[in-house]
RNA sequence: GGGCGGUUAGCUCAGCUGGUUCAGAGCAUCUGGUUUACACCCAGAGGGUCGGGGGUUCGAAUCCCUCACCGCCCACCA
């Protein structure tokens, strides 16, 4: 069948996919080989495919892929993240377009509707992800909210919380007023934006005057208890004591002393609101304050502040500074830019507040954890983010856990409906709860309705930190998970090494007493050339399945990792994807070459003996490449790996290697090469298999007939070889020979088609015994002389090595440029020459270099003195 | 404010446990080239005093100090 003269894809893809799945070899089960596995960062089942994930996604083939060939037992476990905060947000919307309030529905009615929205689009990403060509174990996929994953989740929650670990407590929290839930510090994102400073004036009650305080926040004014000031401030101290008046409010608060203020900042006096800042409820603590807590729970004004009750807070705060001017004591204002504290799931502005939430004590979870980092059991690439790692988990703070939501894992603490929640039992179900209160208020006669279960869920990553272990259900450490932990490695963003790498390895170490993963590779952020973030509200971001369409999806990994080294940010451009399709193209059309050539068991014993050589030589030189790109992939450095191949490949195969074999026109190739060919094709295409799995996959069935079950996926990686060191060295000379002449053509204006005759002694070791006469006579044909003497008159030298060669070419010469030139090099040589000699003739250099050293630049010093008689000589032919 | 990292060709980066991998790669640019794998191509070229200054050393892109920018993380002043 006649190839197409491009790669095509289209079809390409999707049957290999096909065939792989249908074949099983994405499946894993335990066996005798060694285990390699990885579990996947669950993107969440709102999310659709897009550069970060391919990203990700694309480094988890490569490596799991590479792990196949190498005759590992593969295990990439899928699955998707439950995602509370951002699903539940998207099911309300949903709600809301038909005309629903999440007010008006039960928790059960919510989370019917929470479910079948996650049945009908919870999914998609993991069909996107076959585009990419994942080879994950789909028989294994995971959701962090499905039966086995919750059941583990209340009953860590519950451990901890026999251990001590988990506790309730009042503190300032960030809440979300739009999501109406809490949120951890890690979710907060902060950002400089300029926001305006009162300058507000309480007068002092019984006398004269005010103090005069700045705020961002007038509409807490109505819940100020106090006024502070630093107990060494002149300017203050005889009103320490005293008592003001809060504007609007008329309520009279007293002026305290607390060195937390800052002489220094606005007017040297700070508004106390313990309700609506950390920092002042630490103050509200130490001096006995009361907590007014002026706003509800979705930011609108509370009963308590008195005015403007049920207006947003950004609404009351223009009422309430009005209100401050019409009495008169609105000093003025400004524009202040400061760091403003955003919800990363809704955008909206985090509201410190006072409540009640559970928390995890990290302390000695973090110990373990930080540890194994340190001492080198768990390995980061790249590894500059141990610092990081070890920065925050030294000064680690307790987790909140719970969440004001409804889709997740509700938290499985019980209270008794008569009477507060001083009473909590923490049980795994109801049942055990109920025995807990009987026990404790040695009320045997309490009945299972008498209970009340906690309103809230857990926070996601307090499912997803379990991820490596409940994915293989392995908390009974069954044999299964034995198998498969700890995994090879786990791929994913730096930016949630505290969010979730971080207490993946503490819950690693508290359950299973091990860590969760051996290698944790860092990638990068993707963002576009102008190094923006890729976002949907830019819209500098591409559409995944798109790129896949228009490239391949082999071109789009490609691209993707061709310029992502581990943990350095990737500046996508299209090009690159575009360069990723050439490359492809180029393989497929060297595919067509060799299949296009006819084959012959007898040929010009000459040609032949050519052949050989090139084979030789191209077999070292993959020998080298298979070593490059093992240790590279030690290393995880994938890009650079990829770009060796392609290197490679393109150059040195098809340019080179297919070059020099390439039988003259008409002319049928020896069948020994063609053998060799074929066969170190088929090398090219598994070593670049796991980067471009669905052309290779293709090539290797083009390259010959292959029986059922035969398929580059599951083939063994070539074996490690020695290395001709000598036999790419005299390659590297032709090489030098072959561009010699090429640039002095190119320089010239010879063409291809005009025959030259090059010069070259008669001992010439390169083309007597290298043979490789084929690509030279392409470009000169050969003759040889005696002693340099016998080259012509005006013919050009080339230089290699040692050994000299001399081309005759048809121009006037332009003996002037030529001296010139001649000279400079001279000047460079001889300027080499003196200062390796007097390097070496150093006594100090000599003694305290490495032998190894010393010899090299004997050795260079001897080549650059013969470099420079040869110029001299061409020097002097010249005059 | 505390910490981490960066500054090498027009762009993106590699090299940084001192010495032939020592100034590199890809892209971009320029020159020339299509009768027989590929213009999604072939051949060739130009381009950097390795951010500035100082030091250590026989020898520094590489180690030390310092300055200047830039990025990120953590904690934050209302």
């Amino acid at each position: 069948m006649e190839l197409s003269k491009r790669y095509d894809p289209k079809d390409i893809e999707p049957r290999w996919y096909a065939h792989w799945e249908q074949a099983g070899y994405f499946h894993s089960v335990p066996d005798e080989r060694e285990a390699y596995s990885i579990v996947i960062p669950p993107p969440n089942v709102t999310g659709v495919l897009h550069m970060g994930h391919m990203l990700n996604n694309s480094i988890q083939d490569i490596l799991a892929r590479k792990a196949r060939l190498d005759g590992k037992n593969v295990c990439w476990v899928p699955g998707t993240d439950h995602a509370s905060i951002a699903t539940e947000a998207k099911v309300v919307q949903m709600l809301r377009e038909k005309g629903i309030k999440k007010s008006d529905l039960t928790r059960e009615q919510f989370m019917d509707y929470a479910w079948e929205w996650r049945e009908k689009y919870g999914g998609i990403i993991l069909q996107q992800l076959r585009r990419l060509g994942a080879s994950c174990d789909w028989e294994r996929t995971a959701f962090t909210m499905d039966e086995s994953r919750s059941t583990a989740v209340i009953k860590v929650f519950v451990d901890l919380h026999r251990k001590g670990k988990i506790y309730r407590g009042h503190r300032m929290v960030n809440w979300d007023p739009q999501a109406k839930t809490v949120l951890s510090n890690e979710e907060v994102i902060y950002n400089d934006e300029d926001t305006t400073l009162h300058y507000v004036r309480y007068p002092v009650e019984g006398g004269h005057g005010h103090i005069t305080i700045a705020t961002t926040r007038p509409e807490t004014i109505l819940g100020d208890t106090a006024i502070a000031v630093h107990p060494d401030d002149p300017r203050y101290l005889a009103l320490i004591g005293k008592n003001v008046i809060v504007p609007v409010a008329g309520r009279s608060i007293p002026i305290i002393a607390d060195s937390y203020v800052d002489r220094e900042f606005g007017t040297g006096a700070l508004k106390i609101t313990p309700a609506h800042d950390p920092n002042d409820f630490e103050i509200g603590q130490r001096h006995g304050l009361p907590v007014i807590d002026v706003l509800n729970a979705d930011g609108t004004m509370a009963e308590i502040a008195g005015h403007f009750i049920g207006e947003d807070r950004d609404v009351a705060r223009k009422h309430m500074t009005q209100k401050i001017e019409e009495l008169g004591l609105l000093e003025k204002t400004e524009i202040y830019r400061h760091a403003v504290g955003r919800s990363e799931r809704t955008n909206v502005i985090v509201e410190p507040r006072l409540s009640l939430q559970w928390y995890v004590d990290m302390k000695s979870l973090a110990k373990p954890a930080l540890d194994s980092v340190l001492n080198g059991e768990i390995q980061f690439f790249p590894e500059k983010y141990q610092n990081v790692y070890r920065h925050w988990m030294e000064n680690i703070r307790d987790w909140c856990i719970s969440r004001q939501l409804w889709w997740g894992q509700r938290i499985p603490a019980y209270y008794l409906s008569e009477g507060g929640d001083a009473d909590v039992f923490v049980a795994e179900t109801r049942e055990e709860a109920l025995a807990l209160a009987q026990e404790k208020t040695g009320n045997s006669l309490l009945i299972i309705d008498e209970l009340r279960q906690d309103e809230d869920v857990v926070d996601t990553w307090f499912s997803s930190w379990l991820w490596p272990i409940a994915v293989f259900d392995g908390f009974d450490n069954n044999a299964e998970f034995k198998y498969y932990y700890p995994t090879k490695v786990l791929v994913t963003g730096w930016d949630i090494i505290f969010l979730w790498v971080a207490r993946m390895i503490m819950s690693g170490y508290e359950y299973i007493g091990q860590r969760p993963f051996d290698h944790v590779y860092f990638t990068g952020m993707v963002r576009d050339k102008q190094r923006r973030k890729m976002s949907k509200s830019l819209g500098n971001s591409p559409d995944a399945l798109k790129l896949i369409d228009d490239f391949g999806a082999d071109g789009v990994r490609f691209g993707i990792l061709s310029s992502s080294p581990a943990g350095g940010d990737l500046l996508f451009d299209e090009k690159l994807c575009e360069q990723g399709r050439n490359f492809c193209n180029k393989i497929w059309n060297a595919l067509r070459l060799v299949k296009g050539w006819e084959v012959t068991d007898t040929t010009d014993a000459k040609i032949s003996e050519a052949n050989s050589l090139a084979c030789a030589w191209f077999d070292a030189l993959l020998a080298r490449n298979l070593q490059d790109v093992s240790e590279k992939f030690t290393q995880y450095r994938l890009s650079d790996a990829l770009m060796g191949l392609y290197s490679f490949v393109w150059n040195d195969f098809c340019s080179w290697f297919l070059e020099m074999i390439k039988p003259a026109y008409g002319q049928p190739l020896d069948r020994k090469t063609m053998d060799f060919t074929l066969h170190a094709f088929e090398s090219i295409c598994i070593v670049l298999h796991p980067f471009m799995p669905f052309i290779t996959e293709e090539l290797w069935h083009q390259l010959k007939e292959r029986k059922e079950g035969e398929d580059c996926m599951m083939s063994k990686y070539p074996p490690a070889k020695h290395i001709e060191q000598q036999v790419l060295d005299s390659m590297e000379d032709l090489r030098t020979l072959v561009t010699g002449i090429r640039e002095l053509r190119n320089e010239h204006n010879i063409p291809n088609s005009k025959q030259i005759t090059l010069y070259a002694s008669a001992s010439n070791p390169l083309i007597e015994r290298r043979g490789s006469t084929v690509l030279i006579c392409k470009l000169a044909q050969l003759d040889k002389i005696a002693t340099d003497s016998d080259a012509p008159d005006g013919s050009m030298q080339i230089l290699v090595g040692q050994e000299k060669y001399f081309l005759d070419l048809p121009i006037v010469r332009n003996i002037e440029e030529e001296r010139e030139k001649l000279n400079k090099e001279l000047e460079y040589l001889r300027g080499f020459v003196s200062s390796t000699e007097k390097k070496l003739s150093n006594e100090r250099f000599v003694s305290n270099a490495n032998p190894e050293v010393v010899a090299r630049e004997r050795k260079k010093l001897e080549d650059g003195i013969s470099k420079l008689a040869s110029v001299e000589g061409a020097l002097a032919r010249l005059n």
